[in-house]
RNA sequence: GACAAGGUGGCUGAAUGGCGAAGGCAACGGAUUGCAAACCCGUUUUGUAUGAGUUCGAAUCUCAUCCUUGUCUCCA
């Protein structure tokens, strides 16, 4: 059986065996969000995928620091380089300061991260909080001959490193094809060359966010805070870089390329890529309008939704995908998910009403094998649901006494179970908050129910049920007894 | 236009040369039930965009065609 991780590296275009660089710890760095609008669900969506990579790299026993930056300091808005920060444009729409857009904005993201019950980053930098560092690195590059100063701001001299190095080799572009590619720029760009990209800018008299530097007061260029911090929590080379496949180009690009620089050395590793959510066939993206707020999915209230769902039937949908496949949001998928959903959090819990026999009807060993398997497969989710389908069958017909466990075998499946749905997957029940008032009510109920139904009295038992299932309260009449869920 | 990733059953979504193409959802039949729900068993007939090629054998490799998406400008 193939035991060893297996992940599929953008840099080399194949799966590859996983080796860190230092035995048993693996250095992470994942670009975080922009904080100046609220997070969608494509967002997400990459963040759960990283969340549930470092979930399964902890569970596979390494000692993880996951470093996920807050990019606070703001992009700018057009190819020329030239326009406001989108931090402080959002800022004078609102009529707030800058950090208090950003405040506004992280604490929100935290919140949604929080409901979708991934664990918080081994440490979440901010730009704002690394301009020192970027001014360092700066510098550094612009003593490597390969930027140089222009009215204030400091460019990257991508033609200068393509000498030596090799701009394009994560993205697979090459810098003619990408000049030739480019709009012509008019006469008055500050830059040598219109694939070069700011390090560090000159700030407009307008603009907010600034601070001073050796060169002007500015703010740093775009892609250098991902350098400054990765490089500084994580070391010069580390294991795994991730983020939206949106940011390969340019932004990765340009990381490779100042870390090179910088240090002489390939930054990262391993570089993966989470693929899209799309939503009517379309990227999300803030700046076309085509999203969807996480919000909006708990609540229901958006015109694409039949109704609202639970975080946990959302992240349950995204795991039923594998990372690196598109994937496109509907309604519909989503309340296919919910019913699978529910039916592995129910066989979750029955397992632990089985009673053991003496021996086992179904290789217990080899399905939680094949949960590894899958995971070990560059992190194939989908494939680890279908195979723990095939121990919800098998606990099912337990259940109804048409196969048999023994009990070191349901002691193992249930921790895997337990390790693979919670831990690895990162689901939790999503049971509204079942308040002992409430138990008590259902107690009173369900007792009601079952002398209505000694009695034949079909009428008022079938009232109750059918009332309760209104109300989301679904019962359960079987052999052992009747149970209720909520949803 | 350049580059990249794709097009799989009613829906969703796996599987990269090898017996009957996973799983979830849906539908239908059966079992169960007071009737349902849940669970169990079974079924859904030529299901891998189209056309050619390589091969003993192709969803998978090659070529062509059509279509979709992404990146090339801030984006997860």
């Amino acid at each position: 059986m193939e035991n060893q991780l297996h992940i599929y590296n953008t840099l080399s275009g194949e799966k590859e065996v996983f080796k860190p660089i230092v035995e048993k710890h693996v250095g992470m760095y994942v670009c975080g969000p922009t904080v100046y609008s609220d997070v969608h669900l494509g967002n997400c969506r990459t963040f759960i995928s990283f969340d549930m990579i470092y979930r399964y790299l902890l569970h596979s026993g390494y000692k993880v620091r996951y470093v996920r930056n807050i990019t606070d300091a703001g992009h700018l808005e057009n190819d020329a380089d030239e326009g406001e920060d989108k931090i402080a444009q959002k800022a004078r729409l609102e009529k707030l300061e800058p950090m208090e857009i950003v405040q506004k904005y992280t604490v929100g993201f935290r919140e949604v991260m929080r409901l979708f019950n991934t664990l918080p980053p081994s440490i979440e930098p901010t730009a704002t909080g690394h301009i020192i560092e970027q001014i360092e690195i700066t510098k550094n590059i612009l003593e490597k001959g390969l930027a140089y100063v222009s009215n204030g701001s400091v460019y990257f001299d991508v033609e200068k490193f393509n000498v030596n190095g090799d701009y394009g080799m994560l993205s697979g572009r090459k810098t003619d094809e990408l000049i030739s590619g480019t709009r012509d720029l008019d006469g008055q760009s500050e830059k040598r060359n219109p694939l070069d990209f700011a390090l560090w800018k000159k700030a407009s008299p307008s603009h907010i966010m600034h601070w001073p530097s050796p060169w002007s007061i500015g703010f740093p260029g775009w892609h250098l805070e991902c350098t400054a911090m990765s490089t500084k929590y994580l070391g010069d080379q580390f294991d795994i870089h991730g983020g939206g496949m949106d940011l390969k180009f340019p932004h990765h690009e340009c990381e490779i390329a100042q870390g090179k620089s910088a240090t002489g050395k390939a930054p990262v590793n391993y570089w993966l890529h989470a693929n899209m959510l799309t939503l009517n066939g379309k990227k999300m993206s803030k700046s076309t309008g085509n999203t969807l707020l996480p919000e909006e999915l708990f609540s229901g209230n958006n015109n694409l939704l039949s109704k609202a769902f639970h975080p946990m039937v959302v992240r349950f949908f995204m795991m039923q995908a594998h990372y690196r496949s598109i994937l496109d949001f509907s309604s519909e998928a989503l309340v296919a998910s919910e019913k699978g959903f529910i039916k592995l959090m129910t066989a979750l819990a029955d397992l632990n009403a089985i009673k053991p026999a003496a021996s086992s009807s179904e290789n217990a060993d080899s399905m939680i094998g094949s949960f590894y398997e899958a995971m070990n497969d560059d992190f194939n989710t989908p494939v680890l649901i279908a195979n723990m389908f095939e121990a919800v069958t098998y606990i099912n017909k337990i259940k109804d006494g048409n196969a048999t466990i023994s009990a070191p075998d349901l002691d193992k499946l249930r921790s895997a179970l337990h390790a693979f749905v919670f831990d690895v997957l990162g689901l939790r029940e999503a049971k509204e908050g079942n308040d002992s008032k409430l138990e008590a009510v259902m107690q009173v109920i369900l007792e009601i129910r079952k002398k209505a139904r000694d009695e034949k009295d079909w009428a008022t038992s079938d009232l109750l049920r059918d009332r309760l299932s209104e109300a989301g309260i679904q019962i359960k009449d079987s052999k052992e007894g009747v149970t209720y869920t909520v949803q």
